[in-house]
RNA sequence: GGUGAUGUAGCUCAGAUGGUUAGAGCGGUGGAUUCAUAACCCACAGGUCGGCAGUUCGAUCCUGCCCAUCACCA
């Protein structure tokens, strides 16, 4: 029977370009989908642009065009990037659309009827002259701890301080400059702290096969144990001005960007239902015989194993079959750096002329069913993509084409069926599938891999070159080349979810309808008359390579400037986290100057208090007096080598300057000095003392 | 600080309910070959399976601690 699936991908966020790390996920599912199509399932591949919310707005009034414009533009780039590496949605639709506020306003409206939305007035913080209100990321000022200059909201990028708008520094609007002012504001929320949406997601997320294990756990961490209840409130929507859709009863209350892209899903896959007459109900009503995946990064998985469940089945509709959560993607084993070169656009890897399918076979060969993250190492993609493609798989092509066409004028003989290599593949051909069902791209690859060396075996053992030079020897020469040129197809068959271009070149070569997996089955009947071959695919030279990364390099000092990530505000503070960190220096000399010395603020300090911490393995309490500079609370982890009450009243050496840290247990603002063995080879930690003599407050130097 | 994940040949990764010589591809070395955009074929070398301790007749696999990397939480 054939399966009916619904399938997407997470939507890219309309602020920026595309990159090698969100291709993981879009090719990931490409290639799942065109399996399942190759299959015979009917399967729908759905995307679209999130377009939604303050940095979109706020994007676009910059570059002085409405936000109608830039989504446009931006959707014009995705697509165009999508179709260079060959993605093939059956729809790349836009959340800015009827369909999706249609969508919303119906989940909006169902989930008040059933009582899970409520209004409550929270306080916020305002923008005077932009009159508007700020998320947290568009708040700076100076951080509260550690006093680095135009820090976030949310956290300091110097110290790593976690901390809210209100701790700031002289904090002002990074919108305008001006000083934020509290204001209430009423705001809407889903109530996921309802016993409903609780229980709900309790017996969802443990469901059978609906989450990875690791996320299923992750999940639970989430969820707290059972009558524990951790889930809070979401807040959807957000005040005017925003880019968004205004609330059906509140005027001038937006949904939040965050409620409408998961929506996006099912307004891209309802404009695709009116192009193409399928029946949205089929797909999205309860008990519904369709399958749902959501393809996400991990990253998101709250928003789609929480969230997105429990709106959907309060909302009277069904809930994803399975959420496939995967990792990111580091680049010779480091997070994207511009300042390495290493954060690719897709748009610069197609404008240098790299082939688009080397990338999608080496994902392909990295990704496996799991949460865990990938690396592109690219001396080892280039390694990996000239040997098993053009070294090993196009060359089948490439070595017994060439007798078919010279000597037999297209034509191919009888193929023996009989053949090991034969046999092998047919019988393994299953097990791939079942591995590239169950996403286990890697594994397959390398089984594809394992029998493509055994049609090169084989060739190497019939000798075409030699059975050429000798009369008489025409038959066994035709026989060779059509056996190998026949391995050829049909490993070409067991690529073509991974390799679509390459491909549609081989079906084109030998003169065939496009291939479907059970032709792995069958063979190509003798007589059949293939073209001339041409080159398939080229190898990789490291200068391409090169001169991406080049090309990416960002010279200048990284700009903080929010970066083109998937959905919205959370990422955006990732990739502006991963540019700072790119930026701190990464190679320390070994000799540090007098001044960066002086920087450290050495100081005497008496205990004046000791205590164990309840919950620590190993933290001690510490209060410490610095005689005119005050005492300061410090959490050192010197519990294994010293009892609290030995400790009080000695003195000690501490880092007065150190920025102030948020523990589970309190704020620790210093650290004590102690000695210990870097290789732990002796074990101890040892407390420094200073000569009799020395007072609280003293400087060290 | 807590929780979780990861750490296996130069590189990228498999793997084992604990049981005789731990695997693959690439890279390296040697050989063979020249049909194939020097590709392919054969062979060889390479690993105290992150470290230490414990459980066991036996641990890379289990337990504890430690180290490193990463993520989440506070």
């Amino acid at each position: 029977m054939t399966r009916k699936i619904l399938v997407t991908s997470a939507l890219p966020y309309a602020n920026g370009a595309i990159h090698l790390g969100h291709l993981v996920e879009y090719i990931q599912t490409d290639i799942w989908v065109r399996f399942q199509k190759m299959r015979g399932q009917e399967c729908w591949y759905v995307c679209a642009d999130d377009t939604h919310g303050t940095p979109i707005m706020l994007r676009a009034e910059k570059d002085g065009i409405t936000p109608e414009a830039l989504i446009d533009r931006v959707h014009g780039e995705h697509s165009r990037d999508f179709a260079g590496f060959h993605v093939a949605f059956d729809n790349f639709h836009t959340t800015h659309s009827e369909e999706t506020r249609t969508c919303a306003n119906e989940i909006y409206a169902r989930l008040q009827a059933a009582g899970l939305i409520e209004k409550r007035t929270i306080e916020q913080y305002y923008d005077p002259v932009k009159q508007m209100f700020l998320p947290d990321r568009f708040i700076k000022g100076e951080c509260p701890k550690c006093h680095a200059k135009d820090q976030y909201g949310d956290n300091c990028e110097s110290c790593g301080a976690a901390y809210t708008p209100n701790d700031l520094i002289e904090p002002y609007s990074a919108v305008s400059g001006a000083k934020p002012e509290l204001r209430q504001s009423e705001h809407y929320f889903f109530k996921l702290s309802d016993p409903r949406c609780q229980q709900f997601l309790r017996r969802w997320t443990q469901g059978e096969g609906r989450l990875q294990n690791e996320a299923a756990n992750k999940l639970q961490e989430w969820l707290g144990a059972e009558g524990e209840n951790n889930l809070t409130d979401w807040d959807i929507s957000r005040d005017a001005p925003y880019f968004g859709f205004e609330i059906p009863d509140a005027p001038g209350k937006y949904f939040y960007v965050w409620l409408d892209a998961p929506i996006g899903y099912m307004g891209s896959f309802k404009n695709l239902c009116a192009k193409k007459g399928l029946d949205f109900d089929e797909y999205w009503k309860p008990g519904s015989q369709t399958e749902l995946y959501h393809f996400i990064g991990k990253d998101i998985l709250y928003f789609h194993a929480l969230f997105w469940p429990a709106e959907l089945e309060h909302a009277g509709y069904r809930t994803p079959s399975k959420v496939f959560a995967h990792g990111f993607l580091t680049v010779d084993g480091a997070k994207m750096s511009k300042s390495r070169g290493t954060f690719i656009t897709a748009e610069s890897y197609l404008q240098q002329g790299l082939n688009p399918e080397w990338l999608r076979y080496y994902y392909a060969a990295k990704l496996s069913n799991t949460m865990e993250d990938i690396d592109l190492n690219l001396d080892d993609f280039i390694a990996r993509v000239n040997s098993d493609l053009v070294g090993k798989f196009v060359n089948i092509a490439s070595r017994s084409a060439g007798f078919i066409v010279k000597r037999f004028a297209g034509q191919l003989t009888t193929c023996d069926e009989s053949l090991a290599a034969f046999i092998a593949i047919r019988e393994r051909s299953s097990g791939v599938a079942d591995l590239l069902e169950g996403r286990e791209f890697g594994k397959a690859i390398r089984e594809i891999m394992a029998l493509t060396d055994l049609a090169n075996q084989y060739v190497d053992s019939v000798k075409p070159w030699e059975l050429a030079k000798q009369e008489g020897r025409e038959n066994e020469l035709h026989a060779a080349c059509t056996n190998a040129l026949n391995l050829f197809r049909q490993l070409a068959i067991l690529l073509k979810p991974v390799l679509p271009a390459l491909t549609a070149k081989v079906e084109a070569f030998l003169n065939v309808a496009p291939f479907v997996w059970n032709d792995v089955a069958s063979t190509l009947a003798a007589g059949h008359a293939i073209n001339t071959y041409e080159h398939l695919m080229t190898r990789i030279d490291k200068k391409q390579m090169d001169a991406l990364v080049e090309a990416n390099r960002d010279t200048l000092a990284p700009a903080p400037q929010p970066a083109p990530q998937k959905h919205a505000e959370k990422q955006e503070k990732a990739a502006a986290v991963a540019a700072a960190q790119a930026a701190v220096p990464s190679e320390a000399g070994t000799h540090i100057t007098i001044d960066d010395f002086m920087k450290v603020d050495l100081r005497i300090a008496r205990i004046a208090e000791a205590s164990h911490v309840e919950g620590a393995d190993k933290l001690v309490r510490l209060v410490l007096d610095i005689g005119p500079l005050g005492t300061r609370q410090v959490f050192a982890g010197i519990k294994a080598a010293y009892d609290p009450e030995q400790l009080v009243g000695r003195l000690t050496m501490m880092v007065a300057n150190l920025a102030p840290r948020k523990m589970k247990f309190g704020m620790s603002e210093g650290m004590v000095l102690a000695a210990s063995d870097p290789d732990s080879q002796t074990p101890g930690i040892f407390l420094l003392s200073p000569d009799a003599g020395a007072q609280p407050g003293m400087r060290v130097k």
